[in-house]
DNA sequence: GGTTGACTTCGAGTGCGCTCGAACTTCTAC
DNA sequence: GTAGAAGTTCGAGCGCACTCGAAGTCAACC
């Protein structure tokens, strides 16, 4: 590997690249989700490659239900040593079978909807039948 | 159609067979979610078909992600009459398409947690070569 | 008809996950 | 060197969606 002086981004650049706000950034190396940002000379945060891919991936663990409070204890157990592993895993494959569980529930929901819709839209179809005032083209937006 | 005299439910009842708690069954109807709940002759309210089917579907809305805001919306195109179904459908489609992008990320992160795992699991197989001690069966339960 | 438990209203409280603001410091560009 | 943008800490505030509690009323069963 080549040897590099990573100056890293700023907040806001790494605010931007990772679809987190600074504010969040900020709030999640203070509750302990994110280990300490390395600073520049002056005390800013120089976010490297190593923090911007715990940001990303804590934003998968938000983004799939996972509370901030499971998210520090899974933080944690990182910070405890590789003997947690099991336990990682352990968390992770639960927190799987929740994702896949949710997964199946929103695509039953999905279903519904389409079902819904379809009746609305028949409901549109009589109703232009019956009603010559009726709009015949689809509404294009709100 | 049999003419039955639907006593319907009590709310504890619809709580448990919708699984929404009384508390917020009698909370949506008071922020306009569910219209006026028929009551019995002391006043108690009667969980009719109708309602029970209104509480399903605010439910299928919530859990796809739509805010009470927007609910409380929809619920009012659907007080104003029959002229707001293009509306509604347009509401519905919009909330379709938010659910299927939800969908699409969610499997997404399902793919990232599984590699991670999967990668958990191979730093687990490689600690148990060099380390007799390790288990050689699989974690069961917590 | 009495007791026990479920129901009523209404306002207040809670937990979560940010989000903001003030007061101050540092960096960047000219 | 200086102006203005961007950064810092810290506590407070906010919006959401419930959730609870008190004080009283009603229903169901013995």
């Amino acid at each position: 590997m080549a040897i590099v002086t990573d100056p890293g981004l700023s907040i806001e650049e790494a605010a931007v690249r990772t679809g987190v706000s600074a504010h969040t950034l900020r709030y999640y190396e203070r509750i302990g989700l994110l280990a300490e940002v390395p600073r520049g000379p002056g005390g800013h945060r120089r976010y490297t490659d190593a923090e911007l891919g715990a940001v990303v991936f804590l934003t998968l663990l938000r983004q799939t239900g996972m509370s901030i409070r499971d998210m520090q204890r899974f933080v944690d157990l990182t910070r405890e040593g590789d003997h947690t592993i099991p336990q990682r895993v352990e968390v992770l494959s639960e927190h799987r079978e929740q994702l896949v569980a949710q997964l199946a529930l929103l695509n039953k929901h999905l279903r519904a909807l389409d079902h819904k819709i379809g009746i609305y839209r028949g409901m549109l179809g009589e109703a232009e039948a019956s009603d010559p005032g009726a709009p015949t083209k689809e509404k294009k937006d709100a």
